[in-house]
DNA sequence: TATTGTTATACTCTATAACTATA
DNA sequence: TATAGTTATAGAGTATAACAATA
């Protein structure tokens, strides 16, 4: 689905800023989908090998880096274990925690998932004229670090508590 | 959640296009329900609301401008209908057919909510350098129109079939 | 008492399938 | 046969709650 806020008569005056984000958004992430994919990585399993792979971390550092939930984690880890890209070590510091490293197959992956990504982008970015690519950058640089920083959080949701199995 | 592709390390060359749309593309999101929310409206009860007003136009048509599947259309005209915005008339040349008829109180209340769209975007523009601004509408409806015009859809996932309720 | 990671599951959203009435 | 609209519900995605182990 797409959201299209703005009437598009020829006299409106605010261009559809929701419309064109959504939207781009939207391919963007199909076209990185469909490209990780050939590798049989997600967006998220290439995100968690990446900065695994930087630093010695742990699940939950691994989910706030990429804004995920715990559990969300819990399944991405599992995931890049089945593929043999990553593992479980005990922390050495703390017996709770789970360093999430990088097998040797993992690094030669997560140099290529990088390298797709990078290449996505890349090539989103050769379609605009030269002197738009900066801007359009800096400018979506400075509404992420500005005005839209931090999101209106929605009311939470009644949750009833889990029935128990017994 | 959010996604970020790309290790944020000095180093880096190519700027996370996936990330800053995402993040834009949400907290705009965050921003416009929470706006519309105040007068008690989704963003997809104003966008038919605001497209039926326009034109004598059938759920189908709604749906296909606003980029809904046509059972997201029905709950969306059963909310305006609850809310006394808008009727469902017969349509008088297709009598399968039906024109949503936006009522006097829903017309007012799309006035409006095209007010809080626009605002909500111009907030946002209003944040950046003027000369910015343009550029960055430019290059995106640049890209929506050639190089992320079209998603690469996934494959279609396998669906059994119903369960007859007998 | 608080936190890490886990499991189970509730909830939301959206789309598919099947159906009715009509073209 | 095909299409507009409807209903029921499957499925994906995600987050909450409860829990065990440990801090």
């Amino acid at each position: 689905m797409l959201d299209v806020m703005t009437a598009m008569s020829p006299a409106r005056s605010t261009p559809d800023l929701s419309f064109l984000l959504d939207r781009t958004g939207h391919v963007l992430r199909s076209r990185m989908a469909a490209a990780l994919g050939e590798i049989g990585l997600t967006a998220r399993m290439h995100c968690v090998l990446v900065h695994a792979l930087e630093a010695e971390r742990t699940q939950i550092q691994l989910a706030e880096i990429g804004d995920m939930d715990k559990t969300t984690m819990v399944v991405t880890v599992d995931a890049l274990e089945r593929a043999g890209l990553a593992e479980r070590r005990p922390s050495s510091t703390d017996r709770r925690a789970r360093i999430i490293a990088v097998t040797e197959k993992g690094a030669q992956v997560a140099h290529e998932s990088q390298r797709i990504v990078d290449r996505v982008h890349a090539e989103a970015l050769e379609a605009l004229p030269e002197d738009e690519r900066e801007v359009l950058t800096r400018a979506l640089n400075r509404l992420v670090s500005g005005h839209l920083a931090t999101p209106v959080e929605a009311p939470a949701p009644v949750r009833r508590a889990r029935r128990s199995e017994k």
